[in-house]
DNA sequence: TACTTCGTTTAGTAAATACTAAACATACAT
DNA sequence: ATGTATGTTTAGTATTTACTAAACGAAGTA
């Protein structure tokens, strides 16, 4: 059986696109990335528009959360009002980009009321049993975010997280 | 102002509801896990219902969810026809559940399809620029994988994944 | 046997989210 | 200025997902 490229590329945008769900992400910001990441070139939103069959509204809005991650890059040429958009290649910069992007999110604002919550407690204490117990256990819900955080801090310090990084973590874990 | 226990509870409900809507999970998940994490006793599935204002129903179904990941237990007594559940309060063991859990999960079989495309390619090898490009780009995104994989295996494999390991691969990343 | 008390399943509803179509804004070209 | 090609915003729709209410099943109890 023949496969010619265009079906390979099809299969792929597929299962990028159920990759992206997987993670929470709109299936077509996957389409998108995996169409910039298999193109040679950058690629305008119209191109973009043919091979996803998204509208141009869609894609306007979910480039820029990619481009946000630092999963694609916009740039633009001179004489041509369009702009090009090209997939980030290094996943590991990416990896790197969509964690300081995640620190100033939703997701802190949400650890931080935790935080909130110790010192809610601490400055109305109140000494019996309940209130020791839940005292603890937030606590050290706590002292794992921090843990995570400082792991996230050490990633996104790094100027290149690459394979190197990898195989020297899985190193110490052994 | 006075800061009674069960306001101090709600507020935390509240603030890991968010979390799991963050991660991608149903906000009630998050408030059941919240519930069970904040209380001393294991309790019923009536008293989560109580708790949460969630259904038997919703609660049922997204507690099994939770035990799959090894985020609570549920146990039973003799002579009380009842299931109890509790909190997981080691993370370091639920995040190495967790990510057992998803080794068999649909995100691994999308992952799987990546290779699929390479085996593909190869059998159908045509020798020009296109294909060699879009190659080259797959294979490097499966080698990405492979990294994570061998990353997330290597920590399941932990007997436990403390802080101290932690700890560990912050020394490396410095 | 019929009656409780529990967890589960199911069928339908509510809510959240992704997406479309079309109006809009901007900048350049004629 | 008017027209055209672009990206963005908006208002509405479709789809997906979370959840409810109620039927069900199992397993004990009277």
């Amino acid at each position: 059986m023949v496969q010619p490229i265009t079906k390979i590329k099809k299969d792929f945008i597929e299962g990028l696109s159920q990759i992206s769900r997987f993670w929470g992400f709109p299936k077509g910001m996957g389409a998108i990335f995996a169409v910039l990441y298999l193109s040679p070139t950058s690629l305008a939103l119209d191109e973009i528009v043919q091979e996803t069959g998204l509208t141009k509204g869609a894609i306007s809005t979910e480039i820029r959360a990619l481009a946000r991650m630092g999963l694609v890059h916009r740039s633009s040429r001179l004489g041509d009002r369009k702009d090009y958009y090209e997939a980030e290649a290094d996943f590991y910069a990416a990896i790197r980009s969509i964690l300081k992007e995640r620190q100033n999110s939703e997701f802190d604002r949400a650890v931080r009321s935790v935080k909130e919550t110790i010192k809610t407690m601490e400055e109305n204490w109140v000494e019996n049993e309940e209130w020791n117990f839940v005292y603890e256990r937030v606590q050290a819900l706590q002292s794992f975010f921090d843990a995570i955080d400082s792991l996230t801090k050490a990633v996104v310090r790094l100027e290149s997280l690459g394979i190197s990084n990898v195989t020297k973590i899985l190193g110490v874990l052994k």
